[in-house]
RNA sequence: GCUGGCGUAGCUCAAUCGGUAGAGCAGCUGACUUGUAAUCAGCAGGUUGGGGGUUCAAUUCCUCUCGCCAGCUCCA
């Protein structure tokens, strides 16, 4: 018989061959690094039994196909181990995720640290054996038969699901696992691993199931593929927001005031300021206007919005005033409308874009606060827009253009834009959302931001664009969001006067840039690793001198410096130099001056930068228009 | 909310078998007047997250509660 081969080229193979075979035959080499193939499209073992004229791929560890191969024997390869240490666990099941695999068992007595560690010396015991992994497809009858007795009853249960008549078993020395497949050969492939955490997991992520105990783990081919992974880790763990914002003293939480409830401190409100003038002055720039409203409304106003029926699970409990009920807010729209509705609108009105720094509090269940990242109290940047069918699309191209100015400004360069459509469950004509979501698409090609489509994936009031960011070290922020609304304004029956004298309805658009004041500073903490820009630093500059004879110069320097804006703090007490220094470079102040009596004497400044490299000697006028330069373009450079 | 882990000085951490809490940094005071990531000495700092229980005795064991961490779930 013959397969053919990626290159097109046939080769001739005895009948019953399988993918080894015909690899040994290809080369020696190439049969010791396959780990699966292709065939005819669909990912198969090596044990497979080829036909004539099957298209044959083989896979080895260059191919990204195979990590997940791995991964997926790693997470077998741990069940062995867990069923070998511990024989009344029950197996569940054990998918490949990003980065590694999981898998989950039912167990009475929950896995420890000192178990994972057990468990981990067992799978490298295991794989030193390079046991065999061997496939067989059994009836699923039998399959049931045989799990049941082995009191599997998750198996039992997967099985009977599949609801096919044959179904796959993987075995590997005494383990045997139902399975898809496919696997690598033996367990003697899978070398570079490592358990990370135990977390409990419910069967089927159903919470009203029974909650399973899931271990993580990663896998690799290469060890120093596995160590860099880990140092990734590592290097996230560095850059955790929680443990900056603790020691840049940017921001708190406290147990007296409740969880998920953010306090900025000095030096985290001057970044937030920072970014808020920032933010105000673009939008004056870019035509919006700027509102205030209060935190709280009347349970009327929520009703008409719909909220107190579809979104009450995340609004707090009503105070009572005077015998009517108010609700503190989880969003600013209503209130947006209501100004809106303030007066009889006209065509000539629109667009009207209306922002405004305002804060909500939603319910969220305390297992899944988050630092910044996930509170219960915060700020969005929100925005609404109000405007005619035949604006939508400028409308829509001119947010994104403005967002990714704003990012761009903030150092993040990566975006990708994900469109969600309409879902089966929605409200709202079929023409208007044809036309809201052709805007976006037409919008985000223009822009030429990546993106991918979400079928079905919108709210049920509008479709959406939505942007990840990409941090400094490569992880996505989900943080822009632009909505449409067919929902409020219909609720509201929000009209304005059109040139022929009737009365329309506007199209609505939410948006948010940043997301959420807290949520981003989170992020651009972790981005930055807390070494912020110039321009958004909390200390810009940190003015030191030698001995106490400076002091008075430096004095006259950091008044100078204050009085045209920059963020200056001043270090004149009796220390050496390099205990001041060491204190600033903690702090990740990005200039310090240093001064001793040749700048004092000279009217100069040394400048040493966050990164180390020094600046001796300048004129101050020369350092003054350095840092103006800096600051005014809001430069990512610590130097010009 | 659920499962598991954790909670000791402002911060990072220690305390044997249950025997009544200790260090570094930070803070304060003093000396040193200093040239690029920690000068020296002294002082002070704690209801061991909170409540209840077991015990002659609890940071330690039990229990409730609050908070944090990992994950699940949730995010119309």
């Amino acid at each position: 018989m013959n397969v053919v081969l990626p290159d097109k080229s046939k080769i001739e193979l005895v009948d019953g061959s399988t993918v080894a075979d015909l690899a040994k035959k290809i080369s020696e080499g190439l049969y010791k690094r396959a780990i699966a193939a292709k065939v005819n499209g669909n990912i198969v073992d090596l044990s497979y039994k080829l036909n004539e004229n099957d298209e044959v791929t083989i896979l080895t560890d260059k191919d990204a196909e195979s990590l997940d191969i791995l991964r997926h024997s790693t997470a077998h390869l741990m069940a062995h181990a867990v069923q070998q240490l511990f024989p009344d666990v029950k197996v569940t099941i054990g998918p490949v995720i990003q980065d590694g695999f999981f898998y989950d068992f039912d167990t009475n007595k929950p896995f420890t640290e000192d178990d994972l560690v057990k468990i981990e010396e067992r799978m490298t015991e295991l794989s030193k054996k390079d046991i065999k992994i061997e496939r067989s497809e059994i009836d699923s009858n039998e399959a049931i038969k045989k799990f049941s007795d082995m009191g599997e009853n998750y198996k039992v249960e997967i099985i009977q699901d599949i609801g096919e008549s044959k179904i796959s078993l993987y075995s590997q020395g005494d383990f045997t696992d139902l399975c898809r497949g496919p696997h690598v050969p033996s367990t003697g492939h899978i070398k570079y691993f490592k358990l990370l955490s135990v977390a409990g997991a419910y069967w089927r992520g159903d919470e009203k199931n029974k909650m399973l105990q899931r271990i993580y783990g990663t896998a690799w081919f290469k060890k120093s593929d596995l160590d860099e992974y880990i140092n990734r880790l590592e290097e996230a763990k560095k850059r955790d927001h929680r443990k900056l914002g603790k020691e840049l003293e940017l921001y708190g939480t406290f147990d007296e005031i409740g969880s998920g409830l953010i306090c900025w401190m000095p030096k985290g409100a001057k970044v937030r300021s920072t970014i808020e003038d920032f933010w105000r002055k673009e939008h004056y720039k870019n035509g919006y206007e700027l509102l205030y409203t209060p935190h709280i409304g009347k349970a009327t106003l929520w009703n008409t919005s719909g909220h107190l029926d579809f979104y009450s699970e995340n609004m707090y409990s009503p105070m009572d005033i005077e015998g009517q009920n108010y609700f503190i807010k989880p969003m600013n729209c209503p209130f947006h409308i209501m100004i809106y509705k303030s007066k009889n609108r006209s065509y000539r009105d629109l667009p009207l874009r209306w922002a405004e720094l305002g804060t909500v509090y939603r319910y969220e269940r305390s297992g899944v606060l988050h630092g910044l990242l996930r509170v219960r109290g915060f700020t969005q940047d929100d925005a609404h827009i109000i405007c005619a069918q035949d604006q939508i699309e400028s409308e829509i191209n001119e947010v994104l253009n403005f967002s990714l100015q704003i990012w761009k400004t903030f150092g993040f360069s990566s975006i990708k834009g994900y469109i969600a459509t309409r879902p089966a469950k929605s409200v709202g004509d079929d023409s208007l959302w044809m036309a809201a979501t052709n805007s976006l698409m037409n919008s985000i090609k223009q822009s030429g931001i990546e993106y991918e489509l979400d079928e079905g994936g919108g709210a049920f009031y509008g479709p959406k664009i939505d942007l990840k960011v990409k941090d400094a070290i490569g992880r996505e922020w989900q943080m822009t969001t632009i909505q449409f609304d067919f929902n409020l304004p219909e609720r509201f029956d929000m009209t304005y006067v059109d040139k022929d004298g009737k009365e329309k309805r506007p199209y609505m658009v939410h948006r948010a840039l940043l997301g959420s004041l807290e949520r981003f500073f989170g992020v651009l903490i972790e981005h930055y690793a807390g070494a912020f820009p110039f321009w958004l630093a909390p200390v810009q500059i940190k003015i030191m001198n030698i001995s106490d004879e400076q002091a008075e110069y430096c004095i006259s320097l950091g008044k100078k410096l204050k009085e045209n804006g920059f963020r200056v703090e001043l270090d004149l007490r009796n220390e050496k130099i390099g205990y001041k220094i060491r204190e600033a470079q903690m702090y990740k102040i990005p200039h310090m001056l240093v001064i001793g009596s040749q700048e004092k004497d000279n009217n100069l400044v040394t400048v040493r930068l966050r990164n180390g490299e020094n600046k001796n000697n300048l004129d101050f006028s020369d350092y003054f228009s350095v840092i103006n330069e800096i600051n005014t373009n809001r430069s990512i450079n610590l130097w010009r």
